[in-house]
DNA sequence: GACAAAACAGGACAACCGGTCTGTTTATAA
DNA sequence: TTATAAACAGACCGGTTGTCCTGTTTTGTC
């Protein structure tokens, strides 16, 4: 032979990440072959088979690696970032729709995606999906206990806050990406905000809303 | 040939629909062979050819007759008989959650279901799914409309009320779909009505607080 | 009853899929 | 250097998939 090899395990591990987060993200899982997988990361079936002996560990791992630091890249870290649990949700959701707009097509949430087509399918898929969940949850409803320490977000239930979040968002995305128009999550954005409005600064008469509304509901 | 057969076409036609429309459910699209809805329906593979040329053309007529008649009868009907919009929406997320939690298993909403794999595909089904969509945010937009000609729901705009509904439905249900569980359902359903409560009948409390609410809004 | 079209039966097939297998090359450590 | 395992190459295979095709039977019509 005349070409030379290099070895790079860890490159060609990522190389066969990459294209398959993006192939399972354009055409799901059972519309990936791992023929094309390979021809698009141009790699061996010897080398893919070394890596993830099965179809179902690529996936298990583009899971656990790819679209958990998808939700955490996208959700977690802004929203632990921001001022406020609230702001943080609004400056998410302004965010997607932005960069959807800008790119012209809607692919979709990576992890809804792939729980849609997966949860029911194998247990393994489905408690690796259901992980994800659970800490995008928790982040947000971690960022509310915060907020209400300092004060904030008096009457919010901080766990059912973080679920209607993530369902409002999974949901929103769901009708933007059959549209193709990222206008579902704007529309769901306002109208979460013109029920619940983000306490920018705690004015005494922003205050005094909330504690009104909570009063009243208590009656 | 000592068996006697006898045309059915509508029957026969029916009896495949059912099948797929239950193995779409299950396994979706690429996870349903036409060989296994065959061999579920009892039907060769002359007769189903006849009726729907291809796998397409299958799934079409699921999403187009199937899919829709789903949504018409669990949210469209339910929601118009109601006595108000908001009323409506809460019967069928309380519906749906008995429902899950009495057969024990989640299977997902059918139309996100099939959104979520066919949308980017091919575009013949995003248009037939997001058809489904639209109508299901019609129906609950009506219907706030015609509150809204009976005095009440008086600063909801109709279309994002209609949109962020089915966003959160479709979400809680993908959680619930991923956790098998379907208290997310119930979650989401109790956020959204501990925001923005559902005016059972008007009393001049309740109606107050819906006036005071919106009143400070314009502050 | 003749006849055409619809309804259905069932085999055939080429393409594809995921996984396995054997062999070769590269890195590592003794 | 040598042995040893990891990293990679590439052919191969059994099974499945969707579709097509050729017949046969039933149904409706004149």
């Amino acid at each position: 032979m005349r070409t030379k090899r290099t070895n790079d395990p860890e490159g060609m591990r990522r190389r066969v990440l990459d294209v398959a987060e993006d192939s399972f993200q354009a055409r799901g899982y059972h519309g990936s072959s791992l023929g094309d997988l390979m021809a698009a990361a141009g790699v061996t079936g010897g080398a893919l088979h070394h890596h993830f002996p099965t179809k179902k560990a690529l996936a298990l791992a583009v899971i656990e690696e790819r679209v958990a630091a998808a939700v955490q890249e996208t959700w977690i870290e802004p929203v632990l970032a921001a001022s406020t649990a609230r702001e943080g949700v609004r400056a998410v959701f302004m965010a997607v729709a932005a960069e959807l707009e800008q790119q012209g097509y809607v692919r979709g949430c990576p992890l809804n995606n792939l729980a849609h087509e997966l949860s029911l399918a194998d247990d393994e898929f489905r408690l690796a999906l259901a992980s994800v969940f659970a800490d995008w949850r928790r982040a947000i409803a971690d960022k509310i206990r915060a907020d209400q320490m300092s004060g904030g977000e008096g009457g919010t239930d901080p766990d059912r806050f973080a679920a209607l979040t993530v369902a409002v968002y999974s949901g929103a995305m769901s009708m933007a990406k059959t549209a193709q128009d990222a206008g579902a999550l704007r529309d769901c954005l306002r109208e979460l905000e013109s029920i619940q409005p983000s306490p920018g600064r705690l004015t005494g008469k922003r205050r005094r809303r909330v504690l009104l509304r909570s009063t009243i509901l208590e009656s």
